[in-house]
Order: structure tokens, then sequence, then C-alpha cells
DNA sequence: GTTCTAGAAC
DNA sequence: GTTCTAGAAC
């Protein structure tokens, strides 16, 4: 296509005009810039807004074409006010203008501006031109980016501005105010960020480093430099493929938990989301959070964009993006380590939404790595399952670890609705992000980025830093959280609020490599430890190690195999014990209702002589119904599913001699009763391997 | 879970 | 006055 053909060599230094396009998202300051520099030109300028070119609608490219060449007939320059962010757009305003016969020069002024700070921008401007506000705006700043690729000069640009920082900006607009309509400014590329890494970033990663790297004064200092080929290569540099990215950065992906199907209040959500972020960061090191959301309306965005950038937070470390979280690498080009999965409480693949996009992405391998770690959930919980070589999406997206974190339900239509009981839902949400991050944490020590943390560092538990041994842990949750009203299949107690001295268990399980000292024995499912307080000659626990199951009340069908082991490695402890002290006499089981996390099977002695058996609750734990057996816990969850639990309200009862049953008024008569006691166990006792007396032995 | 301690029980 | 428990604090 051909402009007007004539004064081809004529009168040069006659006025023409420049076209400037500007580069940038939504939000980055384009209309602004025009707006500064228009204020009071030195030449006549217009500005060519595609937001507001069709009768103060939005039109299109080639109404913008037509409008900048009519503004140049007048001899105005122009500002082509649009993103322009990729080569293709560029290319008809530079050919069709820049070889017309009214422009003397084509610029490009680039406002590499912080998707953040765009995204914000976006949400905050209610009057935009290009009517792009609320929940759009995240959605549309990073679609934009993706295409985004920065301008050269051999795209026929004579002159490329790069502004990163307020101060840029204002060089700019000073530079284009102060051209008189006789002058042209030099050409060549100024203030072009170093591309200081190594392994070089896609456009959108720019966008999210930090911009207080670079000096303010880098855009006009060089000019004379910059003129140079090497100018050109630099520039060139920039422009990579997001294939050749490395992953540098620990990275956790992580959708918007409750919030879809779930039906958590997106506000409430996003609240929690930025909270906890703001928490974690400190501890990450250099890893980063994106929230992730494959919505292009989506509202949880755009209320934690305008919330993280209202706050303190690092948002090169804390960024939202829009994406399929599953090629988050291959199709965003951002290169992520970790993804989370807004999981079911089973564990399983389906349902749709994000969960069943990871377990179809993950393959069997995922599959099979999370059923090595957990069969089931509760809400507030996370699991993370390392993936190994083979699955596909450590393949193709470079990710290492998925975490599986189940959320408070508000949907009714959903099990364990919380009734729209946000007191419970908020908390049982934050500690949801907790476990995640917590997990992410893990993975990121693990890789010995960061230094270790202290031990206990445990998925529920938001990061006690307490070092003091004897002091126990300061506790960070209530307990009050118990019981939600639901018969749901994940049973009464939805989410305990574990205290952090409640953890101990739960850390050695998940850890026994960190606890060689104390730790008897373990296998890939179990570990023995001495009860740290044993309340009688002999007292080892055989602890669970699979995550997610807390207490009797969390054992299913599916336990079966763990618990067989579990009371085959007290048996064979109980022989071991024996084989010291032939008089020593058993139990083997549970507490209906343990005090600390994870599933525990006691192994103790029925003499009970210890001086850590202190009181009612003590003795009653061991000696009522509150203690299952395990061969009875087995044979119920065999024949119903699960084990029967007896409540709590038995250890406030009277206290009773193990033997023969009597009263006694205090633990100390008690005990003096017990040493002495002729009586043999009551029949129950001696029924079914119940009590597990030496065979060569009587009594 | 334990520790600490006020005050009940004796 | 001493022992012991129960509840709060951790």
């Amino acid at each position: 296509m051909e402009m007007e053909t004539a004064e081809v060599s004529g009168e040069k230094k006659k006025k023409k005009g420049i076209v400037v396009l500007l580069i940038g998202p939504p939000g980055s300051g384009k209309s602004t810039f025009c707006d500064s520099v228009m204020k009071s030109p030195q030449r006549p300028w217009s500005r060519i807004c595609q937001d507001i070119i069709n009768k103060g609608k939005a039109g299109n490219k080639a109404q913008c074409l037509k409008m900048a060449i009519e503004s140049l007939k007048e001899g105005k320059s122009v500002f082509i006010d649009r993103c322009n962010l990729d080569r293709d757009q560029r290319s008809d305003f530079i050919n069709l203008l820049g070889g017309g016969p009214h422009v003397d020069q084509v610029h490009a002024v680039v406002l590499e501006i912080p998707a953040q700070v765009c995204i914000s921008r976006s949400v905050k401007r209610t009057g935009h031109e290009g009517n792009l506000q609320g929940g759009r705006a995240a959605a549309v700043v990073n679609k934009m980016l993706q295409s985004k690729e920065l301008p050269t000069l051999n795209e026929g640009f004579s002159r490329i501005m790069f502004c990163y920082s307020d101060a840029d900006v204002d060089n700019a607009v000073k530079t284009y105010t102060m051209l008189g309509p006789m002058d042209t400014l030099p050409s060549g590329s100024f203030g072009l960020k170093h591309s200081d890494t190594k392994s070089q970033q896609p456009g959108i990663m720019k966008f999210f480093k930090k911009v207080s790297a670079l000096p303010a004064s880098s855009s006009s200092s060089n000019e004379k430099a910059a003129t140079t080929p090497e100018a050109n290569e630099k520039i060139e540099d920039v422009r990579v493929s997001p294939a050749k990215l490395g992953s540098v950065v620990p990275t956790l992906a992580f959708p918007s938990i409750s919030t879809a199907d779930f039906q958590f209040d997106l506000d409430k959500a996003s609240d929690i989301i930025v909270e906890t972020a703001e928490e974690f960061l400190p501890k990450l090191g250099s890893a980063r959070l994106a929230l992730v959301d494959l919505s292009h309306g989506s509202k949880i965005l755009s209320l934690v964009n305008a919330k993280a950038s209202r706050k303190n937070i690092d948002l090169e470390r804390f960024f939202t993006f829009v994406g399929d979280i599953t090629k988050l690498h291959s199709q965003g080009g951002l290169h992520c380590n970790v993804i989370a999965n807004a999981a079911n409480w089973r564990l399983k693949p389906g349902g749709g939404g994000v969960n069943a996009a990871i377990f179809k992405a993950g393959g069997p391998d995922l599959e099979a790595g999370t059923r090595a770690r957990a069969n089931t959930l509760v809400p507030g919980k996370a699991v993370v399952v390392p993936l190994p070589s083979t699955c596909p999406l450590r393949n193709a997206e470079g990710i290492t670890h998925v975490i599986h974190v189940l959320g408070p339900n508000m949907n009714p239509n959903r099990p364990n609705c919380l009734n729209k009981d946000y007191t419970k839902g908020c908390k049982i949400l934050r500690e949801a992000y907790t476990s995640l991050f917590g997990g992410f944490l893990s993975t990121v020590e693990d890789q010995s980025k960061l230094p270790k943390r202290n031990n206990q560092a445990t998925m529920s538990d938001s990061g006690a830093e307490d070092s003091e041994r004897n002091k126990k842990y300061k506790g960070t949750q209530d307990k009050a959280s118990t019981n939600n009203m639901e018969s749901g299949d994940i049973g009464k107690k939805m989410s305990k609020g574990w205290r952090s001295w409640a953890l101990a268990l739960h850390v050695i399980a998940m850890h026994p490599e960190r606890h060689e000292n104390i730790v008897l024995e373990s296998s890939d499912h179990i570990v023995v430890i001495n009860d740290q307080y044993p309340k009688a000659r002999k007292h080892v626990l055989v602890l669970a190690r699979q995550e997610g199951v807390d207490g009797l009340e969390d054992v299913r069908r599916e336990h079966i195999q763990l618990l067989e082991e579990m009371h085959n490695v007290g048996m064979k402890w109980i022989k071991r014990f024996q084989e010291e002290d032939a008089s020593l006499i058993f139990r083997l089981g549970y507490h209906s209702v343990p005090s600390m996390r994870q599933l525990h099977l006691h192994v103790i002695s029925q003499d009970f002589e210890s001086d850590h058996l202190k009181n009612k609750k003590h003795w009653n734990s061991f000696t009522t119904s509150f203690f299952r057996d395990s061969v009875d816990v087995l044979e119920e969850v065999k024949s119903q599913g699960k084990a029967n639990v007896e409540s709590e309200d038995v250890l406030k009862g009277e206290l009773r001699c193990n033997r023969c049953r009597s009263v006694h008024p205090n633990i100390p008569k008690l005990k003096s009763h017990i040493r002495t006691c002729p009586s043999q166990f009551p029949d129950h006792l001696l029924q079914s391997n119940r009590l597990l007396v030496r065979p060569e032995t009587s009594n």
C-alpha cells in the first residue's frame, strides 16, 4: 500500500511530523504521557488513541492509521496511543506512516512499568477510556504481556526510549515537550536496561524486575553510545523465547483456594491470600509466589492485586498471572517449579477445574505419588507430592512438586458446607494457605536454597519460631474450630486447630531423619519412638508416617494395611521388652481423641509405674474405654470402615483400679493400690489378646 | 502434651 | 498445715 507519492526529495527540512509509538500495556501510563507532553508543547501534537477514536469508543488500527495521516497532513506530530506490544502491531505504523511524505522520524517510547503497577492502575481507574477496569484488568494485562516483544531499531524506528521508572518517564516527557517544530532527536535506543540475567527472561518476566535497579538518569546520559551497533544488539538480547528460561528462582504458582466451586467470599479470600503471602515472603528468601487464574474475568486476581499494591509487599516476589496452571512455562512463559492444586478431600482426579487439569497433566505419576503420601485431606491442610522425572508435568513444565491443598467449603451442594460460617471459614482458609506456603517453604529448604529452619516446621503450623525446648511451642491456633455439624465422610473434626506443641509427633513422622537421636525404628510407613513422658515402665509410640491421618477418627479402610503394620511393629516391641523382663504385661492401642497430631499407637506396660502419670486424665486415658485396643480398632475398620471412638468425657470419671476396678479418691492412693493389687485383670481384657502377657508366664 | 499454682479438700 | 486437683498458661 502506498500513501501519496509527492515531494520525494524537495524540501527535506521543511515541517515534517514525528510519529511516536507508545508501547506498553494498559495502565502503563501511555495516555498520561501524551497528556503531559501536550500540556505545553513546543510543536503541535495529535494524540491518536485507539480507545476513543471511534466517536469516543474503541476503534481499530485502520482508523488510527487514517487519523494519524490526517494529523500529519495538517503538520502535526502524532502519538500513537495504543498498546503496540508486538512487532506485528507496530509494523503498519512504522511502514505506512514512516514511509509517508509528512513524516520525518518514527520513534518508540517504551513504558516498561511493572505489571503489578499497570494492573493496579487499570483496576483503580473506573473512567478509563478503554473500559478496562475491575476484574478484567489483571487478565488483560497479563495476556497482553505474554505477546510482548520489545521494539528494535531494525523494525524501522529511528529512536527508541525505554522508561522503567517515573523519573525515566518524566525525562521522556521533557524530551518531547521541548522538541521544537524543526527539531529532530538523535537516533538510537536509549535507556534499555541491562539484560543482567544469564538466563534470559521473556518479556513478561521483565515486567516483574526491580524498577529501582535502573538509575533514573541512565535514559538520557549515554545517548552517544546508544547509536552504536552494540546498542542494537542489546535490544535484540532482550527478545528471548520462553523456552530458554532457566529455573533460577523457586516459584510457587497457586490457584485461589475455595473461591471457585466452594464459593468462598472473594473479598475475604483476597485478604487472606495477601496477608498470608505477606507473612511468608520474608521466610522465602528469593522464592516467589504467583496467584494464577485461568479466567480472563478473574475478580480474585484484581482484588489481590489491588490489596497487594496497597501493602508493602515485594511485587516482584508476589504477583498474579493469567494462564493455565498446568502450562505456565510452555504457554505463559512463567517458570514455576511448584504448583498448588485445589484438591478435593479424596485427593482424586476429576471434578473439573484446577484439580482435574492438574491430575490430567500429572498423569499416573502424580496419582501414585499422591497416594504414597496421603489418601485424604481435611480442609486447611496440604500435602506436598514430589514428581518423578517421568512425570509429564516435570518434563514439559519443570514442575518438581505439586502441593495439594483443601480449603473450606461454602457451597451447600458440596460436602461439609460451613453454612456461611466465615469465622470458621476464614480460619480454615488461612490455615490452608499457611499449609500451602509452608509446604512450598519446605521444598525450598530441601533444595538448600535457604538455611533450614528449626525442625518443628510443619505444614499446618504457621511457622512457630520458638526455640527453647522445654517451653514447648506457643499456641498459634485455638482449638475452638473443631466440629462442624455436618456428618460428611470427612468426619466431625473437620479442621482441628492443632496447637504447636501438639505437632511434635507429626514432625517426627514426616522427618524421622531429623530426629535420629530419638527414633528407635523407622520404615516407609512407621516410626517408633519412646514416649517422652512414659506413663509406665515401658511406653513406646508407633507413629504412622502417612500425612493426613491425625488420629483414630481419620482412619478408614484404606488404612488397614498401615494399622496392621503398626500393630505388628508394636507386637515386635512387646516381645523384645518381654524378653528382657518376662513379667511385663502390655496393651496395644490408640487414644480415642489424641492430644497430639499424627496417628500413634501406644505400646504400654500395665504397671503404670511412672512419675509422669500424674492426673486423672493420664490414668483414664489408658484404663477406660477411651483406650481403644489395636485388635478392636482393626476389627472395626475392617467390618464397618472406621473405628469407634469414645468421648473425652470418660476421662473425667472416677479413678478405678485397672485390675480389680476398685475406686480410689486420688492419684497417690490409686498408685499405691495398683502397686500391690493382687487381682486378675478383667475378663474382657483377657480375651482376644487385648492384654499381652508372655506365653510362658501366667497372669 | 507439661508446668504452674490457687484454692479445695482433708 | 499439707496434699491434691483442676484450670490456666504455655
